[in-house]
DNA sequence: AAATTATTTTAGTCTTGCCTAAATTCTTTT
DNA sequence: AAAAGAATTTAGGCAAGACTAAAATAATTT
């Protein structure tokens, strides 16, 4: 059995060699909210463990071992948020932080039950993919809104979890996974993006924006 | 924030309290699966806190501060597996299990939505009453199986969840809370005692009876 | 290239919750 | 009432996982 301190690190260690590549010390400590002096000696001990890769001064790499493992946690949070939402009516900005806790201690029956009760999802409430069982997982192509020229149609593939007050605000203007909606224009001086959903217009700040990931949709 | 740990003893602190009447270090012991010395020092700091009064060599006894934490736990621990069995169709020998990492996690939103998907329920899947969330509990007046006499009608009251075994055993019989069944016979020797259910008599070993709390029904 | 700054690691502590072995205290038996 | 036995507590340690302060290394600026 891992520790639920071991999960959270191999956890954060898949997040952040998906959105920034490389993991260094410093990364990790500020995601998971602990010095870096910490993360050093985490680090050597997932090394020990052959769960990680870990060159001095040069940030960690996850195994296969250690990505098998991360995956099943981020299965578990994944399975858990949409069920909460689903079956218990939780709202989305908070699903994530009962997740937090619940993946560390669901077990594989009760995942397979919750994976059935489901329909065996592919997708959580904020549209990101549950990896499979097998420790697979399929990544859609997608860009950031930020990065979207104006006057284009898309579609919302996925929303960070990570801020609940912004969940909060797309979910009262009605901006979800699967949402089409159209860029109108970005606003110069790094002023916000104003797209039109259901007929009205509304602005995203370019922070927010840069949380919010779409793909062309065909016209 | 109170550790698992805490969460654990004053639990188990609550049930020997009301299954034995007097708490003893070497109780404590053999109920967590920790050394006599572990309790001993436990024992010490959760005096500190005013959660417990302890008299050397005397045993404990639970502050009302320290019983509402203990209740508070229970309910989450009985809320969780009723949810289990009526929401996930998880087998009524295995939501013990799963409740005991559950009932740590329970935030006091998701304990309400779930008592609301339950009706506001008053008893577990074992019978037991659940905790009401102001930390009053409904003891309901029963006997054990195994001191009622011979040919009375009874009905089941609670079952103890703490053996699977007799759990699936009793299950398959068809022996739950709320069934009336007749004591046919006590045989002698410690001998099993015989019951009659929906027509057809099964054994219950005297250790099991003991186990099995009911009423006498009116006929 | 040297100096400054930022990052990472080492060294040494702390807390929690467990352990074993030994000492104490209570209980029961003789 | 003394001895034996059982239960409890004390003393001293260990492992996990965090911390701070200081040292080492890397990166950036001058």
């Amino acid at each position: 059995m891992l520790s639920q301190s071991i999960e959270d690190y191999l956890k954060t260690i898949y997040e952040v060699e998906s959105s920034e590549g490389k993991v260094s010390t410093s990364a990790l400590s500020e995601k998971l909210g602990v010095s870096p002096a910490s993360v050093t000696s985490m680090v050597k001990k997932l090394s020990e463990r052959k769960l990680i890769t870990h060159k001095r001064y040069q940030g960690v790499k996850l195994t296969p071992a250690g990505r098998k493992i991360a995956l099943e946690i981020i299965r578990h949070h994944r399975l858990v948020e949409l069920y909460l939402k689903e079956a218990l009516g939780v709202p989305w900005d908070q699903v994530h932080q009962e997740a937090e806790k619940w993946e560390h201690v669901l077990s594989e029956d009760l995942e397979d039950r919750i994976d059935k009760f489901l329909g065996y999802p592919v997708t959580d409430p904020h549209g990101s993919p549950i990896p499979r069982r097998d420790g697979t997982m399929i990544v859609r192509q997608c860009s950031a809104l930020v990065d979207v020229e104006p006057e284009t149609l898309v579609k919302v593939v996925e929303v960070s979890d990570h801020d609940p007050e912004l969940l909060r605000y797309l979910g009262g203007i009605g901006l979800y996974p699967e949402t089409e909606m159209t860029v109108i224009s970005k606003q110069p001086f790094k002023g916000p993006i104003i797209i039109e959903l259901t007929g009205k217009e509304y602005p995203i700040g370019r922070n927010a924006a840069k949380y919010i990931m779409v793909e062309e949709a065909k016209n």
